[in-house]
DNA sequence: GTCTATACAGCGATAGAC
DNA sequence: GTCTATCGCTGTATAGAC
């Protein structure tokens, strides 16, 4: 694999990593070649071998970068020192970034291809799940003690609905090509999570 | 086609219909294949193509079908003569019943791989999701009404909102293979809907 | 209505030259 | 690190017998 290394990105892997999540957030795992990705890159499917042995390991690579840049992204969120409703947005904004591209989001197509997907790919989605499920839970805790958030039940299970809201958004919203759509409906979550006790 | 009419439930054209519904929820659109139906059903792939000329038709049927069935559930519900929140819990009880098969919506699977549809499958799955939109609506503008929901904003958004939350419970959770995973994002959501003003 | 047989394109993957 | 060439398999679809 030449002078690349992990976390590379600008070597023939990255670019291919690049084109390949794209054809993967638009038309699945299941839906994209190597030839397509042959075709975008500009160089020939055996050369595509090279650097990944077969689609398996190529979808691990893809899930784990993607998994990493997400983490960089929650960190940014908690550094910026926003209060938790701040911070919710701030997440929500992460998923609206994707649609706008006209994707979904990566391991939320691959929950839905998951019972064809190789075992290591399968584990990775649901680390990303878990990941995302705590980090939430934790700015739920927050907002909680300060009052600013209010949720009935668990910090835990309203951070599993939150990521079900938003995953199921892009899902059903993208079709329509209409991202307004989408924030809308983002809107209405949060604002159920945010009002104050004597709104509606 | 022979003696099978539409609404057969029974014919040689249903148990395909039958089949490839359950291969779809399950693997998706391109992740199965005509060798597949023909291995569960007993006939070879040629025979196929006598009953749907191609895969194309063949997922028009499914999606039609399939929401044809969905419209009588929901008119059900509404005979049954519940109050607002028991009509919604009852819609939510409905994706239950599918991810108890380990299966994903059949629409919202075809959402995720939207892109790479026959046109006419696309216009039937927005077709689907508008529909829903359209009952849910009818229920939430009736429940804050009588006082018995909560929610900001418009109905409509709020009813998409449920719709993304219920459609991306199931995404999410179907890999983990706990249905009560599921229940508790629901309980969660309409927690959030019929709580009284003081709650949390 | 279902069969056998087959056409033909596409798939992931490999061998070996450069 | 990329190429050409090719393998074996699977994909959808069709022709024609029964």
């Amino acid at each position: 694999m030449g002078v690349g290394w992990a976390g590379d990105d600008t070597g023939t892997a990255a670019r291919i990593l690049d084109v390949a999540e794209g054809l993967v957030q638009v038309r699945g795992f299941n839906g994209f070649s190597y030839a397509d990705i042959s075709a975008e890159v500009g160089i020939t499917r055996a050369a595509l071998h090279y650097h990944f042995a077969g689609k398996a390991d190529l979808g691990l690579a893809m899930i784990n970068r993607y998994a990493s840049r997400f983490t960089a992204a929650l960190a940014a969120i908690d550094t910026a020192g926003m209060p938790p409703g701040g911070r919710l947005a701030g997440y929500a904004s992460l998923y609206l970034r994707v649609l706008r591209q006209q994707r979904m989001c990566l391991c939320g197509m691959l929950a839905a291809e998951y019972q064809t997907l190789p075992q290591p790919m399968q584990e990775a989605v649901t680390s990303f799940f878990d990941a995302n499920e705590s980090w939430l839970e934790k700015v739920l805790d927050e907002g909680r003690q300060d009052g600013s958030v209010r949720f009935p039940g668990t910090a835990r299970d309203t951070a599993r609905m939150i990521i079900a809201c938003l995953e199921g958004a892009m899902l059903v919203e993208r079709p329509y090509g209409d991202t307004t759509r989408f924030q809308a409906v983002v809107a209405s979550l949060l604002a159920g999570l945010t009002r104050r006790a004597d709104q509606d």
